[in-house]
DNA sequence: AATGAATGAGCGTTCATTCAT
DNA sequence: AATGAATGAACGCTCATTCAT
């Protein structure tokens, strides 16, 4: 990007182009501050536009409904974190058990960064949870952590592989999001981290030291109780 | 209950009260049903009042305002579960990790049961959640949970028996919801309570096989990771 | 309405109706002249409710949405104008011809009368048109004139009646309602009436002179062209 | 735009205009498609524009707003319409009933054909319909219809014929709306255009039997009754 | 000449809450 | 105490038209 003799033509390709992706991320931005700051129940379209310094109908032709904005904001984010736990949990140099109390600490630091909009787009879910697309960003968690527990789990029948992921995946998310509702101190984000952490790698464990037989049922024996 | 030689007496003393207790009876059950089958979406203290086949004044005179009414129910809900589980918690016979166990079990099967309301309730949660007095019954939910931690892990100290009933509080109430959002089989629950369950007792036996030393900050060391 | 002594009770049976009824009939009394004044685009349930010294919320308690209100009007005014027909074809002492000529005036001026409300009414039909309910009003006008037809044509087969009726009907009435887009005199009015009953008359009266053999088909011979 | 001696030359005379008549023939088209598969409620601009490939800055250009495109799809057809009839009724060769059957036939099946942008057409009549160049399209047909009623009615004076062709046209025209509102077989296209014929034949005839005085007086006088 | 992004007034409709009866 | 009619602000969304490019 050294030399750009007629900068005007690079650009000339696409002015509208680049004049819809401002105005696409003016409203995003705007979105996210309504969000915040008036929370789910007040966040109307007009609002939007009015804070994104652009008209309704604007906002329209770039959205068509107000389902489809929060879905794109809620589409962003779990974008984002899903590339942010990949990075970690694919990262071969760390023992799978280090990597998964980075991973809970880099997830609920996270979180509780962007707590007030997480919140009220969790509000806001009525409206957007519908939408198919959802689905997809899912499905892409999904898969690395899949890969995840079978390097972690290397002897475990398929069927627990897939129960376990699923419910560390499910666990983390969900603690997370309760977690951050409140604001929370450097510290209690640590603590609480180390603690979810402490939690799946001792479970990890106990499925790592299990002696798999060859059933075909899902479940493994129950941990015997003392 | 025979012999009630003068009816007018008994019902004397608060013939309004009683009427009042039906009344607000038939308001929640109402609510439940118009929750259950429109969605919080298209829950209105009219279509409540039609329901229960009483006036919306009257409604407003048992319950200030819409935001009452979603959190009297959520709160009743809350009551309930807390009795279920307590009374799993505090029955001494079966060991720790096995009540542990039943408890998981029954707390989900339970959250299924009844996904339909506890789904649209969380839904309006926005409009109630702010309401100070939730808190008090998650008090009670943790006093239970920390004597049974205490029981369970008598070496730990304090600041590790509150952080782990928490977590797994919090785990367990949050899982279950998200767990509960897709309909599901008896298998299925039977399956995923399993393995909630196992994770919560590796997690409690790591923390009972630690050795505690005297130290006063919150984290306990964590688990070493291979 | 000489003696009452307790004049509460005979009006307290139905104030809420009574007062409903009031507030229906100025709710039509303003989409009338919402109507008539500002014509079909710019009938707004807003501006009706405005005009009616009601919010827009009253009008909403008694109509469902603004076709409802839309239809309203127009049922009212078929049911008016079928009522006035009626009255016409039944008069058994006036001899048939007389009476079509009697039902062309009377008709043809009544929508010259209404012409500002019919038309704006017409320009919003595409938004009642699909009532199912419409058809019954129909229904009526109908019955009234195939007895008229039965009457007046005793020789013809019952298909010739079915359809001599029908056209009549439709001519009176889509030819009624375009003469009266036009603001028009009393002198026009006349003399339109007058040709359009010759004509009526006229096919009446070629139809009476025909001698109807047994056949089946539908269609008469065509009246031979010289 | 200074020398340009070759190939040009036919088109050098109007390069806009031809490009400019290709435009209009697209945007007409785009809008006829659009008013028959979408209906007058969705009869935007931008749809139109969409669906004939052209932006809608370019429709602007053409047609001062939508009203103006509406008059002109209608003056569109009523050209098509007005010169079909005259070609009917200017044929010298067949009996003039002869040919007001022809015509009403012609003219009834042609509504019917069309009935999806007829009706939409007439939907959309109030955006219209105030325009001024209406009546000229209106009176090219008028003086067809008067010369064919000179020709069927020698001995009538010119106010009867004026008012007697003015009132076939019309219940021509409108009782053809309304019949075409419904989809109709071929056969009862025919039957019904057959008993229509019939009505105003029989008018015509009843028109040439009477004696004319000299009165001026409009109407005739009405036909006895029986 | 052609584009199409931008505008924003205006629409139909809902619903928590009040208050005269 | 009980009623339910009345309110009206607020919502999501559309579309004819303009005008900078």
């Amino acid at each position: 990007m050294i030399q750009r003799p007629t900068p005007s033509i690079s650009t000339r390709k696409q002015p509208k182009h680049a004049r819809a992706t401002e105005l696409v991320a003016a409203i995003l931005e705007a979105a996210v501050q309504v969000l915040a700051s008036e929370g789910a129940r007040r966040f109307t379209t007009t609002r939007v536009a009015e804070r994104a310094g652009v008209s309704v109908g604007s906002l329209y032709q770039y959205f068509p409904n107000k389902a489809a904005l929060l879905f794109r904001l809620q589409s962003d984010e779990w974008r984002q974190t899903t590339e942010l736990l990949r990075g970690i949990l694919e990262n071969a140099e760390s023992p799978p058990l280090e990597r998964t109390r980075t991973l809970v600490h880099a997830f609920i630091r996270s979180e509780c960064e962007e707590a007030a909009v997480r919140g009220a787009l969790n509000d806001a879910a009525p409206l957007y949870r519908d939408a198919p697309e959802a689905d997809e960003s899912r499905a892409v968690a999904n898969r690395a952590v899949q890969s995840f527990m079978r390097e972690t789990l290397p002897n475990a029948p398929d069927a627990v592989c897939v129960m376990a992921g699923d419910l560390i995946r499910t666990a983390l998310s969900s603690v997370g999001a309760e977690f951050s509702e409140k604001p929370r101190t450097s510290a209690e984000i640590e603590a609480y981290s180390d603690a979810l952490a402490d939690m799946f790698c001792a479970y990890l464990k106990s499925l790592g030291h299990q002696a798999w037989s060859r059933r075909l049922d899902v479940t493994p024996p129950p941990v015997p109780s003392a």
